[in-house]
This record gives C-alpha cells, sequence and structure tokens, in this order.
DNA sequence: CTGTTGACCAAAT
DNA sequence: TATTTGGCCAACA
C-alpha cells in the first residue's frame, strides 16, 4: 500500500464500527480519521480494499447522499443491494442522510 | 519529474 | 435547485 499507513489503519479502524443500518460519508469517515482534508483519499483507500476484507465499505456513500458509482455500473447494483439488505433504501436514487447517517459514538 | 484521473467536498455562481 | 470552481492528494502513466 502506498497511502500513509497510519490513514489507511485509521480509516479501515473507523470502518469497522460503522452500525449495519447506517451510514457515513468519504468526508465524514476522512474527518473521523483524523484527516478532515482527505476525503478523496478515503475513496482511495477504498477501492483499494481487498475482496475479503469483510469491511462494510458499501456504508459509505457521498455528501449528496448518493452512491458514487455510474448507476449502470455492477459496482452501484451491489452497494445498493447490500444497503437494500440493511433496510436502507434509495429513494430517487438518494439515501436520507438525515436519517441513516451514523454519528459515531 | 510532469500530467492526468478520480468510490470527494464546500462554497460560490 | 443545478452547475461550476477551486482545493485536495494518492495512484498511475
Amino acid at each position: 500500500m502506498q497511502l500513509s499507513d497510519a490513514l489507511h489503519n485509521r480509516v479501515w479502524q473507523v470502518l469497522s464500527q460503522i452500525p449495519a443500518g447506517h451510514v457515513v460519508t468519504y468526508g465524514q469517515l476522512a474527518r473521523m480519521a483524523g484527516a478532515p482534508q482527505h476525503a478523496r483519499a478515503v475513496g482511495a483507500i477504498l477501492r483499494q480494499l481487498p475482496n475479503g476484507s469483510g469491511l462494510p465499505w458499501h456504508r459509505v456513500i457521498n455528501s449528496k447522499g448518493r452512491l458514487s458509482f455510474a448507476e449502470d455500473s455492477g459496482a452501484y447494483r451491489c452497494q445498493a443491494e447490500r444497503l437494500k439488505a440493511e433496510g436502507i433504501e434509495l429513494c430517487d436514487g438518494k439515501i436520507a442522510l438525515g436519517r441513516y447517517r451514523w454519528h459515531g459514538h
């Protein structure tokens, strides 16, 4: 891995704490990991996440309450399906952040 | 080393 | 409400 191990580990740590049925945004996760200006780096970390990591990457969405994938992509459908399985519905392509956002402990 | 890309974001138009 | 703009920076070519 090339991203600073420290950031990588903190993101990994926070990600593992997100409860099922809740979501956080990339920027929020970056802040929670102590790197407020690194929303994009969080995306890069998730992108490189190993397949069998077991981490809830699908609970991370963008600040607009949308999934950061093209709607016609398999990744989009995969994430949407995983969220639906946790009771999180996409209304008009958007998630009600006010209702599902996780605010930490 | 330079330039581009992108699972981003907040503020300004 | 919808786009654009400027900032961010790791990964990649």
